[in-house]
RNA sequence: CAAGUAAAUCGCCUUAUCGCUGUUUUAAAUUUUUAAAAUGGAGGAAAGUCCGAACACCGUAGUGCAACAUAGUGGUUAACGGCCACCGGUCGAGAGAUCAGGAACAGUGCAACAGAAAGGAUGUACAGGUAAUGCUGUAGUGAAAUCAGGUAAACUCUAUGUGGUGCAAUGUCAUGUAUACCAGUGCUUGAGGGCUGCACGCCCGAUGCUGGAGGGUAGACAGCUAAAGUGUAUUGGUAACAAUACAUUCAGAUAAAUGAUAAGGGCUCUGUAUGGAGUACAGAAUUCGGCUUAUAGAUUUGCUUACUUA
RNA sequence: CGGGAUGUGGCGCAGUCCGGUAGCGUACACGGCUGGGGGCCGUGUGGUCGCAGGUUCAAAUCCUGUCAUCCCGA
């Protein structure tokens, strides 16, 4: 099993962000929202992902830092069993618009839940698709 | 012992598993990736951005006015509005705390209510005095009543100082585009611009400038961490601080690393046979010196003690 | 990194420049007009002027520090 979450792995591009936050679709399973977009990555991987934690809600940087460190936690430890069944290359980002600073097992619950739902919406939007290209 | 006062220091630790990031070495791969190993990886305030510098660029930044800052004396420092010492004022029983602490015989203002009168004004009562007169004292109003009055954190004056903008500075490379379109304005009789407000002066200036509607980039490297560094000792100085000697290398990210989980141990509070609860404030962003603010808890040292009680 | 604004009854705002009385609308309570409601009229309650310190005889107002909220530029 691959528990890596290093730098190629991160969303970092600023204009592809721009463009992420534009175009994506989203869904939501409180208090994580998960946008996405399908898109194409140079350096041949299949995903990059980035977290967000608004100020709005939480002023102190240290709360920020907390919550940033855990959702990359929970999504370091499960992403091999996310994305068993993709094939199409994809851009995330995951933010938090909870007001509490969560425990990292909550936050594991609710990132599965995320991508149960990802996964339905993906599935449902691509034949879609394929019926307007046909 | 208690209460107080001034100053200094620390601000959780260990192990295991899974990760992140910088550097170095080796190997693969081959010209920037992968793997392994070694090693470094948040603070006393990293915070607020309130002062002062370093460094970089703008035209080596001219004159006048304006604006702003500072304000006892001396010292300290790269510099300061910081710090130290002394003098003076105010507060406190004291140790001690605190102060924008220059000028009101340069000028202009301001003073509610009360009061006869509030800065060119002298009234009432009583007493004293005179040739005569608010001439003198007391009472009364008020913060202040003739005192070279008060007020300059009112304008002002005096002294001193300040060019501007900031690492998104700045330099190099890569990628890409529109010197196109519409409207206005201007081309040496000068539009507009130049990184402080105004005036003058100076300089640049036609593939220009302003507006509209649009197009493109938003990556990499350098700057970027060895420095007014840090620690210890000695010497000089009342002190801030300085000098000398020895030792030492101590973050460098960029949607932004420095973490997560588990177990055990400290410490504090509560309870006392086991236990339970808590463990603060807070996260580097060019770098330093200060200031200010937040902070569970712990440690050390100097000094004071009026009243009250023993 | 830099620049700016605001904070005053429950709510929305004056007053701050040029210092002496804190006021307006709305809301709330009571009374009146009406058969009742609405509306109008009258009376009243309610404010540490964000916080701390200073200047002054006197501070919402002047000065310094600080806290919070909001906005703008690169």
């Amino acid at each position: 099993m691959n528990f890596s979450f290093n730098n190629k792995e991160k969303l970092k591009s600023k204009k592809l962000i721009d463009t992420l936050f534009s175009n994506g679709q989203s869904v939501s399973a409180f208090p994580l929202r998960l946008v996405f977009m399908s898109t194409h990555f140079d350096d041949g991987l299949l995903f990059k992902t980035g977290v967000s934690v608004s100020k709005r809600h939480f002023k102190r940087a240290v709360d920020r830092n907390r919550i940033k460190r855990l959702m990359r936690e929970a999504f370091r430890l499960h992403k091999a069993q996310y994305f068993d069944n993709i094939s199409t290359p994809h851009a995330f980002m995951i933010l938090y618009i909870g007001k509490e600073i969560p425990s990292l097992i909550q936050l594991e619950n609710k990132m599965s839940q995320l991508f149960d739902k990802f996964s339905k919406a993906n599935s449902n939007i691509t034949p879609q698709e394929n019926e307007a290209d046909s």
